[in-house]
DNA sequence: GTCTATAGCTAGATAGAC
DNA sequence: GTCTATCTAGCTATAGAC
């Protein structure tokens, strides 16, 4: 077989990167297969189902991200909670780009696209609300107190980002991680 | 002249719904005249700018709506602070139909269509922002926290509305309201 | 003011050479 | 595996009758 030009993880990295700026109608084959440095039907080779596909395996993509980067940390046994939390707080701010970047889950939930990608955002959705449930617990915090700190963490996330972008400034996803870390500690 | 088919603000109506679920690259015009009850040359006769004029009417319909639903109700004298604070929530719960409907902030936001709209976003947002502003400081609050609570209130609001998109439940809109109403008394 | 018809273009997707 | 060339369908937008 012949090398690839471009490398799997690499190439649905540059792939995410304009999903989560255009969505997913905003963003056409050829912007894909521009910021891609492929071209379409080069596309088409890797991701057999066009650009469903594509959107799919930057979904996953996101998935795998999640549980390297919360789930693994959430279930190490080697450092304590007040050390995960502010870990977690880290990859969230790397993820979002300090509130620069908009969600994935934002920019795929158009009702277009939205029925083909809704269960799989559900799932997604659940698998970070569960992550921060554990972690509550282990701070002590009973059930459903876990769960309103789970569920106020995604609000603060979402909600501040859609701020930030409307405002043109980042302080709004700032003052939402110190406001998640508040959660946690008080 | 001919009679208007449609009556102008039911069309505008009529069209921002098309718009608020399936967002600006995703609402062709095929949809818009389909929902509008028009064709879509009757559409290019009442926005001559085509489809960013048409997005610009329903922004500028949505800011009436601030006018008259938000804007107006805090600056009404002849009630209480306390009464403002609930009239704002029923508004604000109305529409986004508690919480089944997005907001059209979000829809608009995408890269492509963002550069077209996000001066009027901006705009809007500060509005409702300043409104939440101006109630705080009724409450007895001081001028940094009026701040603090208005933008939480946006974060709040748009926050949940994601979240109920995500796991399909309004429930966290519900709790964001009840949150709201909390900043305000306590 | 609304309509039918259509122009001109770009979208997503495929065929086949290398 | 990647490419150029191309297909068809849908898009935005316009022309012109009524």
């Amino acid at each position: 077989m012949r090398p690839q030009k471009v490398e799997n993880t690499e190439l649905i990295q540059r792939l995410f990167t304009v999903l989560r700026t255009k969505g997913y109608e905003g963003a056409s084959l050829n912007d894909l297969a521009a910021a891609s440095g492929l071209q379409k039907a080069s596309l088409y080779h890797r991701f057999p189902g066009g650009k469903k596909d594509i959107a799919l395996a930057v979904l996953n993509h996101v998935g795998e991200w999640t549980h390297n980067n919360l789930i693994q940390v959430v279930q190490n046994t080697a450092i304590s909670h007040h050390q995960k939390l502010e870990i977690l707080l880290t990859n969230i701010d790397e993820l979002y780009n300090s509130g620069k970047s908009a969600c994935i889950t934002q920019t795929l939930s158009m009702e277009n696209s939205g029925d083909l990608f809704s269960e799989n955002i559900n799932k997604g959705t659940n698998i970070w609300i569960n992550c921060f449930i554990k972690l509550a617990i282990e701070f002590g915090k009973n059930t459903a107190e876990a769960n309103d700190i789970a569920y106020e963490v995604i609000v603060q996330i979402q909600g501040s980002l859609i701020l930030c972008k409307s405002i043109q400034t980042t302080q709004p996803f700032k003052n939402a991680l110190n406001r998640i870390r508040t959660l946690y500690t008080s």
